[in-house]
DNA sequence: ACAATTTATGATCCAGGGGTCATATACGAT
DNA sequence: ATCGTATATGACCCCTGGATCATAAATTGT
């Protein structure tokens, strides 16, 4: 699945997608990823400011990856999904 | 282009090169995004730390895009360019 | 319905980000 | 080399994210 992600609830959504998928509870993911079970949690939900480096320990841990390309003119290239 | 991201110093310069192709400076940009040029200046530097809000106004702004998906492996799928 | 587990919330503390201004340094053109 | 513009740096303050701990609320399994 490729997620489109233009807020802090886009990333939200994405990453507890992910988490889910590998089944993995916050707090396991907490302790792969040296991020806090609380802070995932408020991430998850979508709460803003989060900083760029905690985002990135949890796209590692969860074996996912960032792009970042020019705006598709509704390329709709793979299947995506925007929330 | 499309850059895969995962450092802040990958992320500075994704930004920077669309800023370029787009010919803005960064006090252009900053007007455009509501972001400092000092802050603009920083982040292109990969220096880390930076909040995704600040992110997603300047990936707006550039009219760029970012996409959460599982690593590819080795699809290689699009030209990508990491630093 | 109950117990166990998972997730959310709330408070405190601290470091660092970003707004803001001033200035230094780098880069380009002539 | 000089002028003008662009980018980087430094300092200040304020505000908030995240570490941390405790606990509440929600979810899941039986």
């Amino acid at each position: 699945m490729k997620h489109l992600v233009r807020t802090s609830k886009n990333l939200g959504h994405a990453i507890r997608q992910a988490r889910k998928a590998k089944n993995l509870t916050q707090k396991e993911l907490a302790s792969m990823s040296g991020v806090w079970q609380e802070t995932i949690s408020k991430i998850e939900n979508g709460s803003g400011g989060t900083k760029l480096e905690t985002v990135f320990d949890l796209i590692a841990a969860l074996e996912l990856e960032i792009t970042v390309a020019e705006r598709s003119k509704g390329t709709s290239d793979g299947l995506e999904d925007i929330f």
